[in-house]
DNA sequence: TTAGAATTATTTAGACCTAAAGTAATTGCA
DNA sequence: TGCAATTACTTTAGGTCTAAATAATTCTAA
């Protein structure tokens, strides 16, 4: 019974965390789709793609990309299109295999990026601006932990449902 | 110097820390996503409608439903109008107010919706599952923070762009 | 009372996103 | 070598979402 009662309130613990959560990037993702949009007349996903490109300097191919942008490829392939129409990315061929691309920032990508990148920071500092130093390191290492727990689920069920009815060897193999 | 230092310091922590939790929310919300498809037929944003509704017995009309769902009034509709063929949600007219419905649960919305929430609940659970209930406490209570801050920053922005260049007296009346 | 402002919901155009199927190139292996 | 499996990317079909425009109703104030 005592069990039961904690068990319970476990649930809605972890259901009103979830919802506030899911508030809580919504409400900046809102805001910074918003700024975006006014003041340099694009969205977050290119500003997405973006980002990563400067990250890496030598491009990255498309199914990298889309990993590290946590979407499907096929989207990928249509915001990169976009990008290349403008000027802002490229499609370099990959030496080797002609079946990939390396998508890069052009020199105008940079020079775009640099500017948007500036006003980001300076909406995301004001959207933890009442967290100093320690609340962020800690909101940091408890979302870290959730994060562990969330892709190793991931792992679990993309790789079980990808391989019905196999050995534990074809198992530890592909994880 | 040590000022600069410590500012750069600043906007870098703030970045991971909203990268960090805006992966945790993707991650979670894709797993939501793939199991609701898998285990129920439906989407993430049916199942949020339909939750909206069950905390509210009465019903909504469809602006305050947008509102609590965070989304467009013409997304609304658009997912309110498959609920409806499906029989598992109803417009009501309302009184006094021809132009306003009242969207509710039916009976057998109600019983779809309570099977799903079931699962759902066991879904987050396992997502929060490698935190106790200090973890959680402290984690809703800095999400918190994050929350009022950015709400207060997008009433702020709202009021400032649908009133430009207004005496103080039309801003604070239409706020 | 009545013209204009505000509110409520929908429609429209277009971007985003996914899952699944399709195309082309590469790799592995008998 | 030949061919199946894999890999890389694109295309397609359909649901989701936004911002802006539209239509109907209600409110407000002269």
């Amino acid at each position: 019974m005592d069990q039961e009662a904690r068990a319970h309130t476990d649930h809605a613990q972890a259901l009103r965390l979830w919802l506030r959560m899911l508030t809580c990037t919504q409400l900046i993702e809102k805001q910074l789709r918003g700024a975006l949009r006014e003041q340099f007349d694009t969205t977050l996903p290119r500003f997405d793609l973006m980002a990563q490109l400067e990250r890496a300097p030598d491009g990255l191919k498309m199914n990298e990309l889309s990993r590290r942008m946590m979407v499907t490829g096929g989207n990928t392939t249509g915001i990169t299109d976009q990008l290349v129409d403008e000027g802002l990315v490229e499609r370099v061929s990959v030496q080797n295999d002609r079946r990939a691309f390396c998508v890069k920032l052009t020199r105008a990508g940079r020079a775009s990026f640099a500017d948007m990148a500036r006003a980001h920071e300076d909406w995301i500092v004001q959207a933890f601006g009442d967290l100093n130093e320690r609340d962020m390191a800690s909101l940091h290492k408890l979302l870290g932990r959730v994060k562990e727990t969330v892709q190793l689920r991931d792992v679990a069920t993309t790789t079980a449902s990808s391989s019905t009815s196999t050995t534990s060897f074809t198992v530890s193999a592909s994880a």
